[in-house]
DNA sequence: AATGAATGAGGCTTCATTCAT
DNA sequence: AATGAATGAAGCCTCATTCAT
């Protein structure tokens, strides 16, 4: 599937990558060309069809890929921690700290979730996500007897504070990520049955 | 500024709304182009630039409108109510049951959000909205003496909750309109302090 | 041919053309839209129609009319002078000072000049004009047996210099008419064999 | 600025501004479509696009381009001659014979001088051409102490005399053009006092 | 691995003209 | 006489994609 490249060509790979998510995230998908991207450094537009298929498939392995760097990051953080709340907490932070250090690929997802082109990637983006927080909330359930909760409702209702706060507070607001992140755990761990 | 419009031309001009409206929230802004909005109706390009300027200055008046239509909804439902909490409440429950009803609004403000075109559009219709609410909140804060709490943030929290259901759990999740309001008057109720 | 109108319609009549004329002057023939014109005068599209056939053929009228106003100017102030030198003399000078006050007219006979669809309209009136001032030259060159010369082309050079003057020292230079008409006189005095 | 063009890529350039200043010179600026260009050479609409930014700028380089042109042909002819009223005479020679030897340039200019959109471009040609002949009257003044006149008043009647007379005897008239430029040059040189 | 060149469908918009009322 | 509405061809330009070198 995946083509074999040289160090210089993983490079100029990843160059266009990086260049495109920016101007996705400034511009939107449309708006950005394919020769924007390309002018910006410098190559011709022979170079682009060389690492990707088409546009739109790279916007959908841009999603993919955040996706999985930031399960990776949420994944290192937790380790082997036993407790399943604390597992959340440890998830919910490194989501909100991820973002706010890579606010261009929060913009790319807001923008796809807008398109019907790249809703089937989104939504197996978030059929993971989801299933990797309510596999701790079902733990969290067990140990606690809340045989009447919805684990996958309380998911979404966390993905939704996580959501709405890096968008509203941190990007838009500009406020401190680790004080918002705190409001938000407070909230998760009430909103959890604390 | 507003061409003198016989009834026959406004009822051409809502149509070409209504369709572009239904259209943009589909298949988003681009992607839907004015050789589509026109063609649904059967009638020529030109008509569509006899009723508006532009494709870009539609989707803008479609904002505003949605909007002004939203607020008089609030505003009729609110009436002469005196207690500011019951204000907020019914402002709350109208949002709700309106987006619920009108799904393509929804749709066509999510995807304005994230398109740099529409930006001062929605920043004014958004500081409207925050606007109104927190002439409430002020009204509960010098009730309640509850001297340290700032009003636009408690705006921007009722206004994320809103949102957050409305998409999630009404549009995505096909809950019942009037369960999901309850929840949310309960979590912002809880959250102004009471 | 001509419909007949009432005061009323040829008071409209009249309006257009001078929009029109303006219009042309200004901007040019093409990017002048038969909207600007009828906007111009806060009217619907359909009174264009009533009064003219087409864009095309409003410019050939306006080409038309106003070589037939400057011509009656020249015969009325001819009159019945019997020198053909001062008849000749009268001519210049009544086409500068009409040009000067009519330097729309000016504008849209450069403007058509270059335009191969009003090159037939262009010719007839170019000869017409030639063929006036022909006139004149030929008893001159009777009167003063000047039989090498050529009519034609001594017409050509009188209209030639009116025409330069015009242009680059009264209509762009804005320099005083009668002075610029007074070279032009010796100028053509002198060409003529005086 | 200037992209970088191959050979075939120069090739190609020069056959779209040979085929756009012939169909403009035909048939003037608006009627003629960038469709009709390219199609005159069989190419898809693109190229122009990969050539010149819109069709507006097109005119304005072929303004500009073939005004360096008859420059350039007017320095190398007039050499290191050290008569500045022979140099006049040599530069308005060169102009009467480069305007007969590429008459679409001249039926550009007249075209170009009756559109707003290319008054900027043909106002400062004429500034660069107007100052070339200037300082060779100015000489001319020196040297016979002609302290009264204007130089520049000088420039336009010569540039006057030759674009007239290229325009109604050479073009229109098809005379000889060495006897046009003859007669032209004793008109000028009588005219600067000789 | 990369480039400049080319394609051609399709997008937005304009406009002369026509027509029902 | 006049209007608002409609038409649809045509214009300029963009762009994802392909290709020869």
């Amino acid at each position: 599937m995946a083509k074999k490249l040289t160090a210089r060509g993983q490079h100029r790979r990843d160059q266009l990558v990086a260049t495109a998510a920016r101007r996705f995230a400034e511009h939107g998908y449309d708006p950005t060309s394919v020769a924007d991207i390309v002018a910006d450094l410098g190559v011709g537009k022979g170079v682009f069809y060389w690492y990707f298929p088409s546009k739109e498939e790279l916007l959908n392995e841009i999603l993919r890929a955040s996706q999985l760097e930031l399960r990776r990051a949420q994944q290192t953080a937790i380790g082997d921690e036993v407790d399943p709340l604390a597992r959340i907490e440890i998830g919910l932070r490194t989501s909100m700290r991820w973002f706010a250090q890579h606010r261009q690929y929060f913009a790319i997802q807001q923008l796809a979730a807008a398109d019907e082109r790249f809703a089937p990637t989104l939504r197996r983006n978030r059929e993971v996500a989801i299933g990797d927080t309510m596999r701790h909330i079902k733990e969290v359930i067990v140990e606690r007897e809340l045989v009447d909760d919805d684990p996958e409702l309380l998911a979404h209702a966390i993905h939704g504070v996580v959501d709405h706060l890096v968008r509203r507070c941190i990007i838009d607001g500009g406020e401190d990520t680790e004080q918002v992140a705190d409001a938000a755990v407070a909230f998760c761990r009430r909103g959890l049955g604390g």
